[in-house]
DNA sequence: TCATATCAATCGATAAAACCGATTTAAGAT
DNA sequence: ATCTTAAATCGGTTTTATCGATTGATATGA
């Protein structure tokens, strides 16, 4: 067994497809499938099944997996440690955040910069579920996100500002003026929501769910500034975290008289991996602008 | 960076001796040699430093170590678990004891044993520092053991019976006949103790500094039944968990009046990693035993 | 139903690299 | 100063990872 194999399983099984993984490993087909065998013969299991040209993965090869993974990220953390350790800070940061976050990642990462300017970052939007499913298979280094009602328990949270869910409302509707909205007012308007997937979906359907409403969404989309748009044009209405619209000139958010629609924004990272340097670093520095209450 | 590698610089810095080390990993000294400096090389920092025929840890070799032989670990994990699947039960068990606690593993290899045939056993005695190290590096599958009172993070304690500390004299002797003594009585006392290491020796060593007494140890080992066999010439007394004598025809056990003299014994193994079936098994028959009380 | 496209397995050849034995180098030990 | 010991280096050998081409199997669709 040698961590070469493990990163060819690993990237086998992720796409179920030997091809295409041996095109991302720059490795022919061939090589895969040989190695991938190899792997098979010493561990005296298959891991694959194949049926005619498909394949997909066997009981062993699915709790195999998970410890190929953890191996081979033990290994890139042994690395990261020592390249950290030369404090060369030419790092790299993978940063997963939610539309609803990045009034508060946008100066962090300004901010940050400043002070690091070798490091290379890249910033993932998606929601919650597709980020955090990329955290835990060691794609990022971490998330922003309004935090999931289900704690993970192999998943760190720590804590950031707290913002109301309001109704967002185009600046010239006839609703701009109320100071509060019951839930009994929103469903009445039409609706335009952030797909499932979004931990704000999720609680607005939960929110519905207990009060036995049932609101009228007409559209649902995964990019929010389409559904700021849409918000924009005076017909739809929308429902997220207050903050998220805090620097929209023509938008307004009306708070929603309810039980509890307070949401609890969070940097989501994994316990039990190396935190680098660059991570430690961009924490810091996120904390630091969120006492400063910039949301 | 591959698996072979790391294997190769744990043995290497486990012996901090090329030679030896690739002697015991059945390959030359110059592949050993080499190896080591491809990872170096890979690293971008050297692992050990060189100072004549010697060798050392650098700062950098120390850090990489953990997750070197977690990483491995973590191989080995998931190899465990196929094997596991398959329901072989042609496992392997290394089982680290205290002696205080043979009495108690003695019968539960024995039950095992009948269950389980195919199952080869190690026990490996020493004392709870040497065995709780070797824990860590998963030299050991879970030790046995009066338990430590630091008890660490990574390690999971699953208490079994608990035992008073007593002392322990030849059954001619002129103490035998008491029914308790105190810390003063034993002050006066020749006394043969465990060696520093064991968990009973701190822990006596503790209750004597904490009553400002100070004990005439005249002597110390590491082999319990040397101690035993002294304390039968009549001479000297020790002091040990009452139930390490239980079956020792000769010897009997005086209980000390004092504070808190109540050890607990456990089955200490560790958190995060593969918990084989055959361990599994093996803790079952532990814990029932324990139940039955058989000590 | 038959041709076609697609994907994994297999084969033979090649390049890479792991490995070994012998030698060199450097440092303790005598 | 000489001997011993241990790591590094060198040249050659073996192993094996890899590739391209081909085969075999099976979905797709004409």
């Amino acid at each position: 067994m040698e961590l070469r194999q493990l990163r060819y399983f690993i990237k086998a099984k992720e796409l179920l497809n030997f091809t295409e993984a041996a095109a991302q490993l720059f490795i022919s087909q061939s090589t895969l499938s040989q190695q991938i065998k190899q792997l098979e013969d010493e561990l005296g299991t298959p891991l694959f099944n194949r049926v005619g040209k498909h394949i997909y993965l066997t009981e062993a090869g699915d709790l195999f997996y998970k410890y190929a993974l953890q191996c081979v990220q033990k290994a890139n953390d042994g690395y990261q440690v020592l390249k950290d350790l030369g404090n060369l800070e030419t790092g790299h940061l993978m940063i997963g955040t939610t539309y609803g976050l990045r009034h508060i990642l946008s100066p962090a990462i300004q901010a940050f910069h400043r002070q690091h300017p070798q490091i290379v970052i890249q910033v993932i939007f998606g929601t919650s579920t597709e980020l955090t499913d990329r955290l835990s298979k060691f794609e990022l280094d971490f998330v922003l996100t309004f935090e999931e009602v289900t704690h993970n328990q192999s998943m760190k949270y720590q804590p950031l500002f707290s913002s109301e869910l309001s109704l967002i409302a185009c600046k010239g509707s006839p609703l701009a003026e109320k100071k509060t909205v019951t839930l009994q007012d929103i469903q009445e308007l039409p609706l335009a929501l952030p797909a499932r997937g979004f931990s704000t979906r999720k609680f607005v359907d939960e929110v519905f769910e207990k009060h036995h409403l049932f609101p009228k969404i007409n559209l649902e989309t995964n990019d929010i500034p389409t559904l700021l748009e849409l918000v924009g044009t005076g017909y739809w209405n929308t429902i997220l975290a207050q903050t998220t619209v805090s620097n929209q000139e023509n938008l307004v958010s009306i708070p929603i008289r309810s039980l509890k629609t307070l949401q609890q924004a969070a940097i989501v990272s994994l316990h039990d991996i190396y935190e680098k340097q660059a991570v430690k670093a961009f924490f810091k520095v996120l904390l630091q602008l969120d006492l400063n209450k910039l949301h």
